[in-house]
DNA sequence: TTGACATTCAAACATCTGTTTGAAATAAGT
DNA sequence: ACTTATTTCAAACAGATGTTTGAATGTCAA
């Protein structure tokens, strides 16, 4: 080991110096825009230490991205306080909040957050691995905690197209932060103005949790009505 | 002009092939990652030939946003068939279908959809012209269309949260395409099956939106209640 | 036809960018 | 102290990519 300078983001090591330069700069840019010489620079080190530390440009994504992940799930979990008595609402509401915790903190974990979201849009090689660890766990989660607040009169393909509108919700502050700002510049979007979202995510959706439910459970006295109404979503995808 | 050979696209003319070539190009991998060497070869022009119609590459993407924002507005309109005594759940409905049509289609419309969805997460320069044409008044319409839905009890902020939630829902099929067609490769995603998704969406959101009203409705009278608890929503529906 | 203009083309150019290299510097073991 | 392995560094390399160039080709009007 070397390692009593203070080049590299002084006393750091500087592969770790490369990895949280590049979340940074990946988090900033994405994967093919980042350049490597900005990360070397930001990380206070030479061109060739990615190279060096991991093998290529892509050794570095992927180590970031299983970094990524492990810091993520661990700093933000998704059954915050759930316990075995909690109520399916409880378990909904901490499952909304971590999720937007996720996408909205600040600092490193933010970044974590913003570079799963840009996989996502653009998937490079390393999306499968995160499907497998992060994207389906959620799903299962979520579908588990739709099952009780749905019920078992509402059709599985209708829970899954409710899970996605609640996932849409959530991701939404993610990938369009942007233009977000652009159109509502006094519009907070950080970590700690996550709590108001999370409310009004969780009421919205429960509402729309609720409609779904009474239609499944009337569904079979149904087709009485007339003209051009809202087309209901019995019917398979 | 020159035009009897049957090079570019036979008959179409180098610029609008080159505008189509790019269309696609551009909607598949982004305009960074996008080669213009890819574009003209598509196009059956010369490498020079983006240089030599539209200055740079810029110019071409400059170019062609303009010509989605027309042609996505033109085909796909937010108000089709809403006529002065039409519901507020109509409109509604015709919102959520066209927003969904503009972003599934298939063909070139769809490719004009995906472009502006990568501008919407990753800006260039484009993104204020964007944001006047189509995102504005996109939004206003919603947010009157909210207004009638919502009633008057309802507090701005929550009505614009709503917004946010509708778009959010829509605008996830199209920016979470990849992990979608991942999770589940039978999910399909095209212009034709866009009527179960419109329904379901509308279903949902109005269930929510109800939710919203009869809370705002109970505003006043609310506030006894104690602990961590659900934020829920009086029902009702 | 002829001349003026517009368009296309192959080739070269310039720059950016990931990667390699071989030497120098640093740490660790004996 | 000497040797060995690890790490850093400046410089160069190699490939990709947007752009330019100057000649060639085609088009149209007079």
């Amino acid at each position: 080991m070397a390692q009593t300078k203070d080049s590299p983001t002084a006393q750091a090591g500087t592969r770790e110096a490369l990895l949280e330069a590049a979340a940074e700069v990946i988090a900033e840019t994405g994967f093919r825009s980042a350049r490597v010489r900005d990360i070397c620079e930001r990380a206070g080190a030479n061109v060739a230490a990615v190279n060096y530390h991991f093998g290529d440009k892509e050794g570095l994504y992927a180590a970031l991205i299983q970094s990524a992940f492990d810091q993520i799930v661990a700093r933000f979990p998704l059954d915050a306080g759930v316990t075995r008595s909690s109520t399916p609402e409880e378990r909904f509401l901490s499952f909304v909040r971590g999720y937007l915790q996720r996408i909205l903190a600040a600092g490193a974990e933010c970044r974590h957050g913003r570079i799963i979201m840009r996989e996502m849009i653009e998937p490079t090689s390393a999306l499968d691995l995160m499907v497998e660890r992060v994207v389906k766990p959620t799903s299962l989660l979520l579908d588990d905690i739709l099952k009780l607040l749905l019920g078992p009169s509402v059709p599985e393909t209708s829970r899954r197209q409710t899970g996605l509108s609640i996932i849409g919700q959530i991701v939404f502050y993610a990938h369009c932060r942007p233009v977000l700002q652009r159109m509502n510049p006094d519009f907070k979007l950080g970590q700690g103005d996550v709590e108001p979202l999370v409310a009004h995510v969780v009421k919205f959706s429960l509402g729309g949790i609720r409609a779904l439910k009474d239609a499944g459970r009337s569904v079979k006295r149904k087709r009485a009505s007339s003209g051009r109404r809202i087309p209901t979503t019995r019917r398979r995808i």
